[in-house]
DNA sequence: GACAAGTAAGACAAATTGTCTTAGGGTGGT
DNA sequence: ACCACCCTAAGACAATTTGTCTTACTTGTC
């Protein structure tokens, strides 16, 4: 099995963020929206970062028509997460609150900016913790 | 001028955690923590990162002495800045906000952290907000 | 049955990264 | 003076990654 713990890399993010806006695409339309007027070449490099994305289970391939359909396995959401989480553990000694101190304390916040987030802890005060979240 | 917009890799990094605890050290004193009973081979692995890293800016040299004694040129949490909006840069079209939510709505917090995550907020209301700093 | 369009497989160079070797300089001890 | 030692400087090196492109094969359609 390989490593499919790698890493999304420049080119297959920007076949993704295609995935994301358009939802299930073939090859053919993905090369419409990153390579307009593009020929057989780049048609191909997104035939093959598609090949990777999916052997790093980053995409699903529907192979039950001629034409493959590709959607996405993860969510832009669920990315973010993943790279926070790893800075996290790289930076942090594995624990998000640092970088959720971080980002409070240095962006400046609009005052619908800090509503919301008081908000979003508010909300969060009646969610129990999930267990074995760690902090 | 070399690309100094380069990222630190791993094990530029591990260089760098020990230069962000120890402060100004030499590369006998790195190795030391790095390669505890480590030869010339790991003595010159280290040195070499070092000259990467000083050629990236990320940390400082100072020749006057025999031994140069290095020391860092950002602090972690300019670099876990760095790496936020690197990340926003990627997924989020740049602004930060999406992180700071993401974090809020996903990761538990302990009463504890709540409260302190009001206090910040509380500060940033009286700070006013930067000039061209954005979203 | 030939063509168009698709898939499959892999070649390729460039860059990156971590590691190691070698050469040379200055210092101190004897 | 000479030697041993520690330091810097420079670069060699393989492994891996990454983006790109070529080629060969398959399949449905007219």
């Amino acid at each position: 099995m390989a490593r499919s713990y790698r890493d999304i890399t420049d080119a297959e993010l920007a076949v993704m963020q295609v995935l994301w806006e358009r939802g299930e695409s073939s090859i053919r339309q993905i090369c419409h929206v990153l390579y307009p007027g593009g020929g057989p070449s780049q048609y191909a490099t997104v035939q093959k970062l598609l090949e990777r994305l999916e052997a790093k289970d980053f995409v699903y391939r529907d192979r039950t028509q001629q034409v493959h359909l590709f959607r996405p396995a993860l969510g832009r959401e669920e990315l973010i997460g993943r790279r926070l989480r790893s800075l996290a553990e790289q930076l942090c000694g594995g624990s998000l609150t640092p970088l959720l101190t971080h980002l409070v304390k240095t962006k400046a916040l609009t005052p619908q900016e800090r509503a919301e987030l008081r908000a979003l802890i508010e909300q969060s005060e009646n969610t129990p913790r999930r267990r074995g979240s760690k902090g």
